[in-house]
DNA sequence: TTTAATTAGTCAATATTAGTCAAACAAAAT
DNA sequence: ATTTTGTTTGACTAATATTGACTAATTAAA
């Protein structure tokens, strides 16, 4: 992972407070791979609204950025930032999501789940958790054309899922 | 047994008091599978009102996370915690399906996940595709009641064929 | 057997957080 | 100059935790 500064301003000359608390976050994820904040205090950290918190953590440690966000509400609630770790197979799945498209049948979702098993991206168990998941038996939807919608969304979702894993 | 939660693999210090005994519960049942206390002792250990106990035994303690209470009032009452083993009894696969029927919502959904991923029955990288696969952003159904129903069909699915897997 | 004491359960009010969304504003691009 | 994109703000919403008044069950005492 890289950590240079995105395109726009090496010149540090930046008035922006978005920026300062992605750059404050980052400092912090430098020694740990997980970071708990409570949202009130770094707003107040940097004297903006709550609600700015969620921007910076929504546009600068999203998934494609390698961050997962987890939080809890009410006493004692917190935002959680974890740094991930990208497996090898981008290509791959970027591929097959494509394939996939925003709908897709049984048959073709089971041909591309077996072909991630023969690619030793997924153990067999969790082949068949995959399978059972899509199969037009689990998902008895009526309408032929929300069911390959469903089911290709369900799709994707695993196969993002198959990205990254946490800690080291 | 699994000690660390799968979205608390780090150092958690939070200032939630529900979260404390919790912890301060689980950690007696690492000796035990069942223990019995007295509801007011807890609280006045923790100083909060005795319903407090209710409220995390209710919210964390339940048969989705893998555990029945069993309680007696009046003079020498207790509350008992009892572990159940999900991997010791396919009547739990039953128990499960039940409580999700048909219909159920995603934090529901992920607390029995979860509870299988801490008793063994499934790895955490299962975890992790069963839960991508009932999420709210996966399935993006815009109806409530459609989302949750379909989650349900999918999570039956997948544990319908987690039982068919036992015994390996 | 009746009554008192001793437990736990329920439920709703309140408190404490974080999330959403759209409007206002600012900066950058055309 | 105008349009487009990104930032900041705050009103409203949602989730979770905490508290306490009241209820119910059980045992102990009278």
């Amino acid at each position: 992972m890289k950590k240079e500064n995105m395109s726009e301003n090496n010149t540090n000359n930046n008035n922006n407070v978005s920026d300062l608390i992605e750059q404050y976050l980052k400092d912090i994820l430098l020694e740990d791979d997980s970071i708990e904040i409570k949202r009130s205090d770094v707003a107040e950290l940097f004297s903006v609204v709550p609600s700015q918190i969620n921007y910076v953590i929504n546009t600068r440690f999203n998934l494609q950025n390698g961050y997962i966000i987890e939080s809890k509400r009410g006493g004692g609630g917190y935002i959680r930032i974890e740094r991930v770790h990208f497996s090898q197979a981008q290509q791959v799945f970027d591929d097959l999501i494509d394939v996939i498209g925003d709908s897709i049948g049984q048959p073709n979702a089971n041909q591309i789940i077996q072909a991630l098993y023969e690619d030793d991206v997924i153990t067999l168990r969790e082949a068949k958790i995959m399978i059972s998941s899509i199969s037009k038996d689990t998902l008895r939807i009526a309408d032929k054309v929300v069911e390959n919608t469903v089911r290709a969304r369900i799709l994707v979702g695993m196969i993002n899922r198959l990205r990254y894993e946490e800690g080291q």
